[in-house]
RNA sequence: GGCGGCAUGGCCAAGUGGUAAGGCAGAGGACUGCAAAUCCUUUAUCCCCGGUUCGAAUCCGGGUGCCGCCUCCA
């Protein structure tokens, strides 16, 4: 490898060469979702950045094994179940379905597995069991807490002091204020399984240990999750594991940035600001939710707004405009006698072409920098219509374009994006902006087809009419050398 | 109050020592019957003040502002 493959820490909060336990091979496990609603686009970030980061990490020839769970029992579940009168392990399963609905509508990839806490409570119990054994939890009134001052890391994560704490919870039974429970004693109308302390339900944060303890063994090589986890989710979940386990327990955390609104807050169930996954696909391609998401690093913030999605169908459209262009070109000719003949544009792509591997995979290896990686596509993509537009090059140059094509090619293996027909993306942006904007497809056909008639005829003002009508519609035309070709306006 | 992070052109944004990628928007131009798309040109004292250095957006100190977490949250 020219290069070590660098990601930033939270745990030592730098960028670190990335080495795995066990040569080539990579154990992740990213926090999924507590499912009690919809997912919305703050969520799919995270389950795009995570997506993509496996997937990436497969093309460059890493064994990964992918875990990310649901927590399918949880207080606000059960919570939501009580409100609209529902049994919650059902409430719960049926927002997964939800879930798998709208990360396969995203493209996803699944996981290799995706536990859920109402099946791994043998897990559970047994990893409790062992931190009471060994002094790190105690029991109360049928509830397990654990008790953080006995283990000396705590805080290590996240940087917390405990006698800092602001508010931590006073609740009988406990010892500290910050202890946290691992198992919640039966309520009535509460699930609840057995244990060794009587009926009750695990804790918020002990799932993830048991979960990850086992499908991946006790210590594993990437944690992931939301910024917002980092405390005290993450950091309790590091006292139970190392703790239960007696082994160090995620080597490098990984937290992915959050969405913000234009008033610069995060968007979150709790404050009511939220865009579900579901409606934005409803309006706008998989791939342009896709774009939005890698052009930024996944640890910065993200803002959304309206625009958001309209800014990045434009990108996207620009790129597959590019490669369509770019596979227009013709001739098999010796690339460099070519490039010689035909001067700077040709030589650029040609460089551009040859040198893409090398820097995207550079930037894709420095912290996964996705923004980087893309900007190299975009210049590529330009360089590529610069050339287009001298004629004989369109003749000539096709083994020029040809290292270009294989990055376009490279993009989608790597990042998921480029991954339709120039055809199938035309169509599901037309299908998606016009029922989006509300208007009838076939009256955009019939009045395609009186402005050709009007055309043909040279009756420009007929013509020019139309298209002002069609732009009242939402619908732009183009007029090109080979015909008609109209998209649809990318804004609601 | 504590912990952590961020401040780059009109907007979004990459960039951890050698005088600033990329995208969006704006202006002018080429192309076009007119347009659109595309291309060309054009916009940066890198929050402020000190310091280290031959040299800093990049490192250190101080200040200001914003965000996240400390309660459920990807």
């Amino acid at each position: 490898m020219p290069h070590p493959f660098r990601l930033y820490n939270t745990l030592s909060r730098q960028t670190e060469d990335f080495e795995p336990l066990r040569p080539g091979h990579v154990g992740l496990y990213v926090c999924g979702m507590t499912v009690y609603d919809h997912i919305h686009v703050g969520h799919a970030r995270a389950m795009v950045v995570f997506d993509t980061f496996v997937r990436y990490l497969r093309h460059r020839d890493w064994e990964v094994t992918f875990v990310r769970n649901f927590t399918d029992v949880d207080d606000k579940i059960i919570r939501r179940a009580g409100e609209i009168g529902d049994d919650p392990v059902a409430l719960a399963a049926r927002y997964i379905a939800y879930f798998h609905r709208d990360v396969a509508n995203l493209g996803l990839g699944m996981p290799d597995a995706e536990p859920r806490v109402s099946t791994s409570i043998d897990a559970i119990v047994e990893l409790i069991e062992a931190l009471v054994r060994r002094g790190y939890a105690y029991q109360s009134e049928g509830s397990v807490w654990f008790a953080v001052e006995n283990f000396d890391g705590y805080g290590k994560l996240s940087g917390q002091k405990l006698d800092e704490l602001r508010s931590a919870e006073e609740m009988p039974g406990k010892r500290h204020p910050a202890d946290f429970a691992l198992w919640k004693a039966a309520k009535p109308g509460e699930p609840t399984w057995p244990s060794p302390w009587g009926d009750g339900r695990p804790g918020w944060h002990i799932e993830c240990s048991a979960m990850a303890k086992a499908s991946l063994g006790d210590t594993i090589d990437i944690h992931g999750g939301g910024l917002d986890l980092v405390f005290p989710h993450h950091e309790n979940e590091v006292a139970q594991s190392e703790c239960g386990n007696g082994a160090h327990f995620a080597r490098y955390w990984m937290h992915n940035g959050l969405l913000t609104m234009a008033s610069g807050q995060k968007m979150g169930k709790s404050l009511g600001n939220v865009i579900n996954v579901h409606d934005a696909l409803d309006r706008f391609p998989a791939e342009a939710l896709r774009l939005y998401y890698l052009q930024n690093h996944y640890r910065s913030p993200l803002p959304w707004g309206d625009e958001a999605l309209p800014d990045a169908l434009g990108m996207l459209a620009r790129l597959y405009e590019a490669r369509e262009v770019a596979e227009s070109f013709g001739g098999e000719e010796d690339a460099e006698r070519v490039v010689s003949d035909l001067g700077e544009d040709a030589a650029t792509v040609w460089k551009l072409g040859n040198a893409f591997a090398d820097r995207f995979h550079e930037a894709l290896d420095t912290d996964f920098n996705t923004a980087a990686a893309l900007a190299h596509l975009f210049e590529l993509s330009r360089a590529i219509n610069r050339l287009g537009n001298h004629k004989k090059a369109k003749k000539r140059a096709g083994s020029v374009v040809a290292p270009a094509l294989t990055a376009f090619a490279l993009c989608g293996k790597a990042l998921g994006l480029m991954n339709q027909t120039s055809l199938a993306f035309d169509e599901e942006v037309k299908s998606k902006r016009l029922a989006a904007l509300g208007v009838d497809p076939s009256r955009v056909d019939g009045l395609l087809e009186e402005r050709t008639a009007a055309r043909a005829a040279k009756d420009w003002a007929r013509a020019d009419a139309i298209r002002e009508e069609l732009d009242g519609l939402g619908v732009v035309v183009m007029d090109a050398a080979d015909g008609v070709r109209w998209r649809v306006r990318l804004h609601d």
